[in-house]
RNA sequence: GCGAGCGUAGCCAAGGGGUUAAGGCAGCGGAUUGUGGUUCCGCCAUUCGGGAGUUCGAAUCUCCUCGUUCGCCCCA
């Protein structure tokens, strides 16, 4: 191949599409905004140790989807996988905590796996998250799964579902995975040859597996809902009483468990009907162990994360993007004409309209043409003659009127203009 | 990392060993040298992702390679 193209994983966003960003990423800040959440914009690297404490060096996004590399002071980065690790470490390095009460952040930006690219998935993606740290209350934890919510319908989205769970802390996880070890060891040779593996390595794992036999086998394996104490118990059904109070509908799934090491009770996630293999559009949970891992102080906190492409193929299926609106076409002939018809451009554009100008300088009829196709409402029309007067034909391009404005005049017309305009593009 | 499908112009495409590589959209020029949305005419791939091979002859067959798509693993 000769000419040089964008990373394998990579996309470009090209003007045609880049309104379907806008949009979302216009969603999110008001969703955000309303729910009183702050952002926060950290560094797209980070030392490679922040991932490998923070997500667990067994992960498989830690051992085998990470770009690392050194800088030339040697030292170890990594372009980050995900946010909540950021996120937590600059918490922490700022002293967050002591501001106060509970801080609820967001963000949106980045992220880089090295994975095969397949649909709704590539190596720099986009996530947008929330974090909420500070608060051990289950209501946090249904507060994050309805602002998340809120953000996918404000969004327009349907056939969703929310798939929820618990995991319990540390030593619940402990007695469950001997339990499930026990049942599962002697349907050992049975199992698919992932599973298998598992078995010895991240037991929890082979809850999700798509195997059909392995499913099957599951069918009567123990529940990590029976295996949570009390206290763990008690939450979890808070916050389901909280979901339902809140009116969202959910699924209790005990074989969702999450694949990076610092969730810990809540977790859960919300898949779309619509889209292929990569469904889930948005997942998270709770971490109270993350910050304390990092070195920061004891912190409980609940979060989530959505991927942006996901969404935006969603949204894709379901709404065409609206033309960007353009008020006026700039046409122009003849040397002085197109110098003056800069100025008239500019002029409109100081006074609040959109105004493309033409500067192809080809012939007044194929400028029409283009005039037609850019969805211009009017036509600034300047040749010799309006270049020698100071003035402009203003033609209309729906009704094919056409008015002389003398640019002395055009400040004083503007309100008028403005109204003609917005009747213009009613009628359009 | 593994499996399968696909790469012909900016986009959508026909052609599946015989030599001039259909067609459509977009673009550009003209009919129309200061006035558009219609129409008509013309132009727009020395070459079929790249490389090697088979053959008298390759876009068409073989191999390698790159890209891409979908799936697995995993994840948002």
């Amino acid at each position: 191949m000769g000419a040089i193209q964008a990373i394998r994983g990579t996309r470009d966003i090209l003007p045609d599409e880049v309104g379907y960003w806008q949009r979302v990423e216009a969603i999110a800040r008001e969703v955000m905004q309303r729910a009183a959440y702050r952002e926060i914009r950290t560094p797209i690297f980070e030392q490679t140790d922040l991932f490998e404490r923070g997500i667990g060096e067994a992960t498989d996004v830690v051992s085998k989807e990470m770009y690392s590399f050194k800088d030339r002071g040697d030292r170890p980065l990594t372009l980050r996988p995900e946010n909540t690790a950021g996120a937590v470490r600059a918490f922490i390095e700022h002293s967050l905590h002591a501001q106060g009460g509970t801080q609820r952040l967001w963000y949106l930006g980045p992220m880089f796996r090295y994975e095969r690219p397949q649909a709704g998935r590539q190596r720099q993606f986009h996530q947008l998250g929330v974090e909420v740290l500070g608060s051990a209350d289950p209501r946090a934890d249904a507060e994050v799964i309805a602002v998340a919510t809120d953000f996918l319908r404000a969004i327009g989205l349907q056939n969703l579902s929310l798939e929820f769970n618990s995991i319990g802390d540390g030593s619940d996880r402990q007695t469950y995975r001997e339990a499930l070890v026990n049942y599962l060891t002697p349907f050992r040779e049975e199992l698919d040859e992932d599973s298998q593996m598992r078995l010895t390595r991240n037991p929890l794992r082979i809850l999700d597996t798509k195997d059909a036999t392995t499913q099957k086998i599951l069918e009567n394996a123990p529940s990590i809902l029976d295996h949570l104490s009390p206290e763990s118990k008690a939450r979890f059904d808070q916050v389901q009483q909280m979901l339902t109070d809140l009116g969202i509908a959910f699924n209790i799934n005990a074989r969702l468990v999450r694949g990076l090491d610092y969730y810990t009770h809540t977790v859960f996630e919300i898949q779309s009907a619509d889209l292929g293999a990569q469904a889930t559009v948005c997942a998270g949970g709770r971490y109270d162990g993350l910050a304390a891992e990092l070195g920061g102080p004891d912190t409980p906190a609940v979060g989530w994360a959505s991927g942006l492409e996901r969404l935006i193929l969603l949204l894709q299926q379901i709404q065409p993007l609206p033309i960007a609106p353009l008020d006026f076409y700039g046409v122009s002939r003849g040397d002085r004409a197109q110098a003056f018809a800069l100025v008239v451009a500019q002029r409109m554009r100081q006074l609040g309209f959109s105004a493309d100008l033409d500067l192809s300088g080809s012939a007044f009829g194929k400028q029409f043409k283009r005039a037609d196709r850019s969805g211009a409402i009017a036509c600034l029309i300047i040749g010799d003659a309006e270049a020698e007067s100071s003035t402009v034909q203003l033609k209309w391009l729906k009704s094919g009127e056409q008015e002389e404005i003398a640019l002395a005049n055009l400040e004083g017309m503007a309100p008028e203009l403005r109204q003609k305009i917005a009747k213009g593009r009613e009628e359009a």
